[in-house]
DNA sequence: GGTTATACCTTGCCCTTCTATGTATGCTCT
DNA sequence: AGAGCATACATAGAAGGGCAAGGTATAACC
């Protein structure tokens, strides 16, 4: 009840995986729930929605996958970047900036604005 | 070029289209042309994307339209803001609103973050 | 009379998200 | 041992929004 679950934005998704990969390698069950905690629950991740972007990133080149064990001993599949994902990274990244600088305008959020 | 072009995250526009008619009565055309305007060009709408929000928008009761005449003669559909447009507007902002603080959290630029 | 800008609209494709369902393993509790 | 739960992967199908492309019509300007 911490937070009231907001269904994301589409595309969003993706740069959200990418960060949570960025730092270390993960499987995918863990990058969810480590979206879930950081985010203080606003952005949740239903597996549904997790293994497909999961594989699209993959086929797309930005991430590559090692069956491991986890520290439970369980196999998992890890995820890491690729040198092409870290420069998606970047431009999702910019690109969301821009864009929440975009909206905030409209809203007249800006603190340059007037009005 | 002031900016380049970003493609709209799903669900984003009706929050845009919304604040866009809550100051005053305005049709479609000139909703997209202020929107491109204010955001200083980062937030694009195409006609395709815009009509079928309007109409979205108007179904679900949040907008109602009057035909009349522009300043420069014309007839167009004025849209405006309904009781429950205004209630869904302040929903939609405060839903983004958690949304940018969560994703912030993830990308780890919030201001009270270390780093 | 042709071109441009305004102003509306629809169709059809593409993509992402989500709900629901399925599989399998390890742990814990009784 | 068996039941139940959390972990961990996966897919199918439905739903929905965004967008390019195409179409109509009027006013204004050259």
């Amino acid at each position: 009840m911490a937070a009231q679950k907001s269904d994301l934005p589409q595309g969003t998704l993706d740069l959200l995986i990418l960060k949570a990969v960025a730092v270390e390698p993960v499987h995918g069950y863990a990058i969810a729930q480590r979206l879930e905690q950081v985010s203080r629950g606003v952005v949740q991740v239903p597996e549904g929605s997790l293994y497909p972007a999961l594989h699209r990133l993959e086929n797309r080149g930005f991430l590559a996958a090692d069956w491991k064990k986890t520290e439970t001993g369980r196999e998992a599949k890890f995820y890491k970047l690729t040198r092409k994902g870290r420069k998606q990274l970047d431009v999702e990244a910019a690109s969301w900036q821009r864009l929440i600088e975009g909206v905030a305008l409209i809203l007249g959020i800006a603190e340059g604005g007037a009005q």
